[in-house]
DNA sequence: CACCCAAACTTTTTT
DNA sequence: AGTTTGGGTG
């Protein structure tokens, strides 16, 4: 996020290319950026570029990852167009087409929905809705009550995910990925047939869908020719966190790669797990007739050498990617510190303690953030922070829409919005005290036979205790339904038919309703409920602290981070936790040695967050919640395998406290006893 | 048929 | 630790 509004001759280079030429004169473009080179700031000048040099607006398409990145580059393109343009700046175009993958398919499957048979009013599902569908219908196929289990519903969506995003059979993923499942390969298929048709009956796409049904819509030629000719230049933002899917959408949508821009990092390239492949950038130069043109960005402009130093070693003994080696004019800093403790509280401790006295001198909270690999491994470190009343925000972990009262209410609108959406209606519906699952489908079974009109419901035979709840739901669904309110009164009127059944389903209402009104709010950000939704779907806010539109600016507090959500973002101090083996890499990596690339990556993504300070924590022994039956909560860290020699070096290394020269040995005296402990567990467990 | 309770079982990262 | 399943009660 380098203010600097000026470029270096390599970025100058990636702004200008092939602008102005013929399409056939322009091969297609990959910037290799890598951390804090600023890629942003490139982007952003290719865009303005393109405008100036008079492209039209809506012949530009931008995707970007996420949307907070589209915003920025949208603003920051802004920007400089009107700085350029000086006087002229207010009509200065404003880019339309600029969203993640998925928004943007989204949008074109909406526009393009009759020419493909497709509903352009359908529901985006989320993935909760997604795994609620698969679990009905998994009982609907009484794949259930077998004598051993079946796949819960999270790992069924994980495997049908992986099955269209990676464009691979279902046995193959589920041999590589999901061995556990194997048994279950035909009962998949046929819950995956189900799960089609479920959705399209229910007019519903889920994530996948919108890639899926454009990747297919991309393959007709009068639609794609459409399409091509709507877009001019296409730019992609962290290319190396597409998968074969978005790939080949982009290929079969501009065959020759004219126009196109791709800009990412293959060090940075974390996402496999929702079948990412780092390949399509490795392989991006190769693709088209007319070989891609490559511009490497290799000044950093927000750290010193000395954390780049530890992240070129670190790359350099990967076994694929190009390795750009990252410089800074900085060579001067505090060297990074590898910092033992014993345990989770001693870490804890030692963050506290480092983040209070970089404030001391001027540094605030806000600028300092704290990464690990998962959500919980901060647990010990939120504890800690709550006991000395010290503010923090977590990015990443438990979401805001996945409070099961956000997904009441969300359910109500999803289903005033589109009547055939059943797990709504069955969530709704099973709100209200009498009405079960029985009820519910009888409703819905009314429903459906007549034309799926909300008033047909004023007629359906209810027992008594549920009917006069039933009844003002009912009113209210066919007031939204039919727009015969406005959409600020719209949520208005969802939230007071939802109070009654909040105040009785849980005993914590009062906080819940909070969350209520903040959503209330939010949707005011929108003009109408189809956008509420869709947005909401495909963009969901990341902490509850998103959701505020004016955060108090005063206030100061610490960053908690998944390294997977700190992408793209710095802090001037960075502490990692939990850097030992088990977690850098994560164990579930240990096997296939491209996985432990992608984990090589993700602790390059943690290191390349810092501007100035840089610590990376390793806890002799941390806890993790019971995997085994047996043995400790508390886990040994083994030094992980990426600390090599070489790696350390570019290190400091500390220890907390500090002690004296022999403690070491009792340490290790202190692991041994523990082992034994293990041991004789162990001789039980046969 | 709805609702409550106890027991069993699994967890990375997220558009 | 939080969800999922099965059984018992009203």
């Amino acid at each position: 996020m380098s203010k600097t509004f000026s470029l270096n001759e390599q970025q100058q280079h990636a702004v200008e290319y092939g602008i102005g030429d013929t399409p056939e004169q322009r091969p297609p473009l990959l910037v290799i950026a890598g951390a804090g080179t600023g890629k942003t700031n490139t982007l952003a000048h290719r865009s303005a570029q393109l405008l100036l040099s008079g492209v039209s607006a809506d012949s530009i398409l931008l995707m970007t990852f996420a949307r907070r990145a589209a915003t920025e580059l949208a603003l920051r393109a802004q920007q400089i167009v009107e700085q350029k343009l000086k006087k002229q700046a207010k009509g200065a175009a404003r880019l339309q087409w600029i969203g993640t993958f998925h928004s943007v398919s989204a949008k074109l499957l909406r526009e393009h929905a009759v020419s493909v048979g497709l509903e352009p009013d359908f529901t985006i599902m989320d993935r909760n809705d997604s795994a609620d569908m698969l679990d009905v219908l998994r009982h609907e196929l009484g794949l259930t009550n077998t004598e051993h289990r079946f796949p819960k519903k999270k790992t069924c969506l994980d495997i049908y995910s992986r099955c269209v995003n990676a464009q691979s059979p279902l046995s193959e993923v589920v041999g590589q990925h999901f061995p556990n499942c194997q048994d279950w390969v035909d009962e998949l298929k046929s819950l995956f047939a189900a799960y089609a048709k479920s959705k399209a009956d229910q007019a519903c796409l889920d994530y996948d869908d919108l890639l899926l049904y454009c990747y297919h819509m991309a393959r007709v030629p009068q639609i794609a020719s459409k399409i091509r000719e709507q877009f001019d230049y296409v730019l992609v933002d962290e290319y190396q966190d597409t998968n074969l899917l978005q790939a080949g959408i982009l290929k079969a949508l501009f065959p020759t790669g004219s126009g196109l821009t791709v800009v990412g990092d293959d060090a940075q390239s974390i996402y496999g797990f929702r079948a990412a492949t780092v390949d399509n950038i490795l392989d991006f130069p190769n693709q088209f007739e007319t070989p891609a043109k490559v511009i490497s960005l290799k000044q950093n402009y927000r750290s010193h050498q000395g954390i780049l130093d530890l992240a070129n070693t670190l790359l350099s003994e990967s076994s694929e990617g190009f390795k750009v080696e990252l410089v800074s004019d900085t060579k001067q800093g505090v060297k990074p510190t590898l910092v033992h403790v014993d345990d989770d509280l001693k870490q804890a401790e030692y963050i506290i303690e480092r983040v209070l006295a970089a404030r001391e001198e001027g540094t605030e909270m806000k600028r300092q953030a704290v990464l690990f690999r998962t959500g919980y491994h901060s647990d010990r470190l939120e504890v800690e922070l709550t006991r000395r009343n010290i503010p923090f925000v977590k990015h990443g972990g438990l979401r805001f829409l996945e409070a099961s009262h956000v997904k009441d209410l969300l359910a109500i609108l999803r289903w005033t919005d589109n009547p055939k959406h059943k797990i709504s209606a069955f969530r709704v519906m099973k709100l209200l005290s009498g009405v079960g699952p029985k009820i519910a489908a009888n409703a819905f079974e009314h429903l459906a036979q007549h034309q799926f009109r909300f008033q047909s419901l004023e007629e359906f035979r209810i027992p008594q205790p549920a009917k006069a709840n039933f009844m003002a739901l009912v009113e209210t669904l066919t007031q939204v339904h039919n727009d015969s309110i406005a959409w600020t009164q719209q949520v208005t009127a969802v939230a007071k038919i939802y109070q009654p059944m909040l105040e009785l389903n849980y005993d914590d209402h009062f906080v819940r309703w909070g969350d209520v009104e903040q959503l209330m709010q939010l949707s005011q950000q929108f003009p109408n409920r189809e956008r509420f939704l869709t947005e909401l779907t495909l963009d969901p806010p990341q902490s509850s602290g998103d959701l505020s539109d004016n955060p108090k600016i005063d206030d100061d507090f610490l960053i908690l981070s998944t390294v997977h959500s700190a992408k793209g973002q710095e802090w001037a101090n960075v502490y990692v936790l939990n850097v030992a083996d088990g977690n850098f890499p994560n164990e579930y990596a240990a096997g296939d040695p491209r996985a432990l690339e992608e984990e090589r990556r993700l602790l390059n993504v943690a290191i390349t967050r810092a501007k100035h300070e840089l610590h990376l924590i390793q806890p002799l022994r941390y806890w993790v919640p019971e995997q085994q039956r047996f043995g400790d909560k508390h886990v040994f860290g083994a030094k992980s395998r990426f600390l090599t020699d070489k790696v350390v070096a570019c290190l400091d290394e500390v220890h907390y406290p500090k002690r004296g020269p022999n403690q070491g040995e009792i340490n290790s005296a202190n692991k041994a006893i523990a082992d034994i402990r293990q041991s004789i567990l162990r001789m039980w467990n046969n």
